[in-house]
DNA sequence: GTACATTGCGTCATAATAACACATTAAGCG
DNA sequence: CGCTTAATGTGTTATTATGACGCAATGTAC
């Protein structure tokens, strides 16, 4: 949330926000971009407003790439979070406080807010993660280890996750979330993160083989302890023919 | 949308609606609840405004409520739509025009809309459409039937069946859309309808079954041409159960 | 009664999945 | 160097799920 906003409110949607739960991965760790912010003692998602000209998904993707400085990311909308009492009488004074919001743009501020959940999957690597102002600072953070969040942001976090889990059994994903070059352990370890439950490596092998979307390269992994795992790299073409018609159809 | 609200629009959140695509089976036709709007010669989905003290699923609930006279229904939501350009400025004139709107409360109608899709699942039989003024008319139409809708919502529509069947695998259904005793030919093409696709009636027979979500009556459907049918009610317990902790596991 | 459409219940071949065995590779270390 | 260790690569087997059918039973129409 900008201060910025304060100053010409009138050219956003009013009540209605942006969140985003941008997903890394990195040490077979399963991270979310948060920010730490200037106001509380809290955390919060990345998020932003709708400007009246643009898209909500474009607005979406302008939060994205302010915040991790890449382009093309993968991005989806999962939910739209709208209870009253996800609008905090005493969070919206703390905040008007800090920013010493003037009074005639308190109107802004003090509206009840529906916000519209994305989530997205990033290179760890390439997203660098940008602050938008000095007083805040904005942190890659292990998602089992996330500290308390504003508002409903928790929910929104988890209804995110939840999603991601889902659909993980309805398209391929890695793409975004790996680096070109991969090992099929650390696939697996993606896979097993997120899910949080241990797979059986050589069932993984042969059924992530089956959906026909990877590589084998000759090379092999170098530097690393014990026998060198192979490389892989993603069929882009036949990823995204996959990602397009889905996996499991069940029926 | 309703006349009303010209008179209190600040009782409502701005620029924000809700649409429902309120599915229900009857004549082995999937059928939808559209409305004839009086101000084009289009039609259109339920929908309605959320009042600033609601919660957005209970705005979609009254929408709901009020459009089939029944409670308890199947409601979920699915997309939130907010491109810009679904903001037609022709059919804010008309509608501003045939309402009769007064100049002060034109403001309300020619914000931008930015709207959360709910679909249901309800029974045919027991929901009565309701009208809301004289001047429309409210009416199943069969999703292969659909008139040329205002705005975007065609592509709600599509969205909304595009959620249902992809849902379809994760969850059972049919206990919101059939009434209480049913046959198995019957449920089969309540599944053939929402894929439009054949299947073989005895491996549904037998996957439904494992699915553990039925009772076999000992009684036979009477009244029909051949050989009587056996009536199946659904197990609302485990039924409950395998819809709160889905279907397919996948990974 | 017979023809016919539809239902109930079964079989069989094939594919997908879960559980597990064993050889291979490279680093660390005496 | 040879041994140990901890990974990886490549299988096998039993079980289960799925897809494609066969056939007898039932109730209506004639």
């Amino acid at each position: 949330m900008s201060k910025g906003i304060a100053e010409n409110s009138e050219n956003y949607q009013p009540g209605l926000s942006i969140d985003c739960v941008i997903f890394g991965f990195h040490d077979n760790q399963l991270k979310v971009l948060l920010i730490k912010t200037p106001y509380e003692d809290k955390w919060s998602l990345p998020g932003g407003f709708v400007p009246l000209d643009q898209d909500i998904d474009t607005a979406a993707v302008t939060v994205l790439n302010d915040r991790t400085g890449i382009e093309g990311i993968f991005l989806r909308q999962f939910a739209t979070f709208g209870r009253v009492k996800r609008n905090d009488k005493h969070f919206e004074e703390v905040v008007l406080e800090h920013f010493k919001i003037p009074e005639k743009a308190r109107k802004w501020f003090t509206q009840r807010f529906v916000t519209i959940g994305y989530y997205a999957l990033v290179d760890f690597l390439k997203a660098i993660p940008q602050k938008e102002t000095s007083g805040e600072s904005i942190e890659w953070i292990d998602h089992k280890e996330v500290p308390e969040l504003i508002l409903d942001h928790k929910e929104i976090l988890d209804k995110a996750l939840q999603t991601l889990r889902i659909e993980l059994n309805l398209m391929p994903i890695g793409y975004n979330l790996l680096p070109e070059k991969f090992t099929m352990p650390e696939l697996q370890k993606l896979y097993e993160t997120i899910l949080d439950k241990k797979l059986d490596r050589r069932n993984f092998l042969r059924k992530i083989n089956n959906i026909g979307i990877l590589n084998k390269l000759e090379e092999k992994k170098s530097n690393v302890a014990h026998k060198a795992p192979n490389l892989y790299v993603f069929d882009k073409e036949k990823y995204d023919e996959v990602l397009k018609n889905g996996l499991n159809q069940g029926w």
